[in-house]
DNA sequence: CGATCAGTTGAGAATGGTCAAATTCGGTGG
DNA sequence: CCACCGAATTTGACCATTCTCAACTGATCG
């Protein structure tokens, strides 16, 4: 009975703000402009002006910060669902450099897109700037990660919000999901050396906590694992705004 | 000649994007609700619902987040000009707790002032939108901070990202700013133990960089200071999206 | 079959944390 | 004006977490 397909996108926001059937087209009307990406490109350079956003489809990607020494810090990591770059629409240029990690599938979206579907569909634009702020709440919860946790619950942190996210978006379960991030990412993302992400990635699994093997994460003891982290899915579980 | 006086948001907006005298009155409006709170006092709890937002006129504030084994983390702090709140209005519930650090001023404003505002007035609408994307790339730039630098240079970061700020909305100057931190908000921002601050404090003034004593910052050698923070106002300092 | 890249492990060094104790400083009451 | 109080700052000694360097393994790929 559906007149559209769903998209990973149009499965988080309908988690959370209810769409009607003329707003689900309109979303997938933003799906238009289909591209791919092989792992490995960067799509995207801090400083780089005219950028396009992207809503991504399929496959990972994640965004970065590099520093004078060479350092790099991750941002956050995209999934299926994500935007990506919304932000450098805005601006005229982006603060953030952009990588995709697989092979990708994204659609391209231009300032015009966004800024129409507000006009026609305000309960759709509502969604979006829902999940803008949804970003922006994780990224407060990535500064508690680094400001004030040890290194083996900043990791349990981070495998356990990728989980969460991830399910929301029909991909992995409850007991895991397959993750194609090395050691290095994880530490770009967690401030730490690759050398300790091993260490801790070791300490966690001998503690039967997560295995994080061969591209795969498995949850072995949920509920001990988030108590570690301090996990409280409060800051992704926001209902939207406008639900009547 | 000006039909309305000038705030802090007034001169940090205009900075970046040219506003006719209308956007400018209506502004001007969004000071309607003016309110008073005494230095201390918490104006947002984490989790609290029907929160407003609140536009900072006199006085600084904090935004934090607290663990549950008693530890903060200091999201960012807000300045005259700054907008408090702004992501609770969008969501049910705040993600954020919120105090003030000085007596402050601030004015409230609802979620119809804003979304008025957009309809009646889209060149600050966007103005607004820009304002807020500012403050999410301070917020990676303080991911940067936390992840990847050592406690000297997020310090001596941290003092810069302030004066420059500052600067913006007229108060301070080239040579430093009165600060009404104590060692504990700097640690509590910074990831850091307060004692430690206070070393890395006395490194910075030995070495003649910077001087923070009695509530005065005062910047010795800034182009040393900013070099060793590897400071590149950029991302602070991007045009608006609407100069035409 | 080298070459490369991700992962693994160990040893020593460094950065920053913890604990405990002064010291300064701006009030406040006598 | 002075004694005193509490909060913020300062310092020292010691400890823990995490980093760096260096080496080795194992898989993958041309």
């Amino acid at each position: 009975m559906k007149l559209v397909e769903s998209s990973p996108l149009t499965r988080k926001l309908s988690a959370f703000v209810a769409l009607s059937e003329a707003d689900l087209e309109t979303l997938a009307r933003f799906h238009h402009r289909r591209r791919t990406f092989p792992a490995g490109h960067t799509m995207m350079h801090e400083g780089q002006s005219n950028a396009s956003a992207f809503i991504l489809a399929e496959g990972w990607a994640c965004s970065y910060k590099m520093l004078p020494d060479g350092g790099r810090q991750v941002i956050n990591f995209q999934i299926p669902g994500d935007f990506l770059g919304l932000r450098s629409i805005l601006f005229r240029s982006s603060d953030l450099s952009l990588e995709a990690l697989t092979d990708i599938e994204a659609s391209e979206v231009f300032a015009p897109d966004i800024l129409g579907a507000f006009a026609r569909a305000p309960r759709l634009a509502t969604a979006v700037l829902w999940a803008s702020s949804r970003d922006e709440a994780m990224m407060v919860e990535h500064l508690v990660n680094l400001g004030r946790r040890s290194a083996v619950e900043r990791m349990a942190h981070l495998l356990l919000e990728l989980g969460a996210r991830l399910n929301l978006v029909g991909v992995g379960d409850r007991t895991g999901f397959s993750c194609p991030l090395t050691q290095y990412h994880l530490a770009d993302a967690l401030g730490l050396s690759a050398i300790h992400v091993n260490r801790v990635l070791r300490q966690l699994r001998e503690d039967g906590m997560v295995t994080f093997q061969k591209g795969r994460v498995v949850f072995n003891d949920l509920a001990r694992l988030q108590s570690l982290a301090g996990f409280d899915t409060a800051y992704m579980d926001h209902e939207g705004p406008l639900l009547r």
